[in-house]
DNA sequence: GATATTATATACCAGTTGGTACTTATTTAA
DNA sequence: TTAAATAAGTACCAACTGGTATATAATATC
């Protein structure tokens, strides 16, 4: 229980276990939009009082932020395992795709949780959340842009497009992917649509 | 004042006027998203009291059917504008485009109503207003199969791609484009990436 | 003027939200 | 045993939500 090791000695034990209640927070926000969720119902579902969550974490915005960060870090670990260094341009992608449109446990909610922010009106999330969420995305950019640099050395790549914009536009599509299966479409079509969009990208070598 | 023919001639004579509390009903859900926007809030807009509105309107639900029944008729007049019945694809769906993206007068909100409504959650809309979107997207659905049926009798768009999917693929691009636009981003840059994504549509004729 | 009819305005309902004093419980150190 | 330290629980705050009962204001007919 008393994982924390900066704890001090002293004083009655905590029962709050800082890593899970992040954890509800993430797959409620994942699962029903960060604006639908209420600090109350995670302080329900967590079962601690509120008060124990404010002696916990400093806000509101501060728990969206753990929560973001938490999901970005699942999020890069699967990305990791596909080893997608070295492999064709339409491999890497469309390993990608299957990433999202089809490895998945049965218990983690459809779609992409920071997809599902984009659209979430500023108002909503605070500094931290909205910082956090601003530092995911540009990271998730570069790693494109990598794979875009590296299909057009390998000559699978069209270079019609320039590179700023073929970014862009792939994560752009693989957001509507994403947004379309939060919204319950079958993966086969998702599918379908990728491979149409996705295919001015791609050099076919004859 | 008195614009309702059908109202009775005894009475207090009412001050709310229908019309004009649906039109300020669409603009707050335009350009606010619907479910951002209270009741309470309307009423305040508008000038009247939650009292006259219960007397006017059965519901909320009932408001925003009527509201978004009122956008989609205003967006079907801009279309019937067009006149885009005998033009070849490219310029059918390119007039499109141009219509979601620049021609706007400076007071309409970016973005569309009906496409901002598509991931809001089931429990927020009542039964009357999902079944309204429903119609709308419907009909939608119907219009751009008929220039893809259209385009495929000229010979200007691919036969490589079932009808369905074609008109699915348009429809999720389409609403991609105006979700882009109501994030903000330019429309130049929106331009790029339809232009790219209509591409292997379209069979260009030599 | 009296009365029926209709519309508006005030004030409220129970529920929700994020956030916080204040009391109470549990532990260790002196 | 007592005091210090820490955590948890109760009960509350003001602001908001959709919705309503009731009183009041304004009109037409009689």
């Amino acid at each position: 229980m008393n994982d924390n090791l900066s704890m001090s000695l002293r004083g009655r034990p905590k029962k709050v276990d800082h890593q899970n209640v992040v954890e509800i927070a993430m797959y409620l926000y994942w699962a029903k939009g960060i604006q639908n969720v209420s600090l109350n119902e995670i302080c329900r579902k967590a079962k601690i009082a509120k008060t124990s969550f404010y002696r916990e974490f400093d806000s509101e915005d501060k728990l969206m932020e753990l929560a973001i960060k938490m999901y970005f870090d699942w999020f890069n670990c699967l990305l990791a395992e596909l080893n997608l260094e070295g492999k064709p341009s339409v491999e890497v992608f469309g390993m990608l795709m299957d990433l999202i449109l089809d490895d998945r446990s049965e218990d983690v909610p459809p779609g992409c949780m920071l997809v599902k922010m984009r659209d979430v009106r500023g108002d909503k999330l605070g500094p931290k959340a909205s910082a956090q969420l601003h530092l995911c995305q540009k990271q998730q950019m570069k790693l494109i842009e990598h794979f875009v640099i590296c299909g057009q050395q390998h000559g699978d790549f069209t270079k019609e497009i320039s590179i700023p914009t073929a970014v862009a536009y792939i994560d752009n599509q693989l957001c509507n992917a994403l947004a379309l299966m939060a919204r319950g479409e079958p993966s086969d079509r998702i599918k379908e649509f990728s491979k149409i969009a996705f295919s001015p990208l791609f050099i076919q070598k004859t």
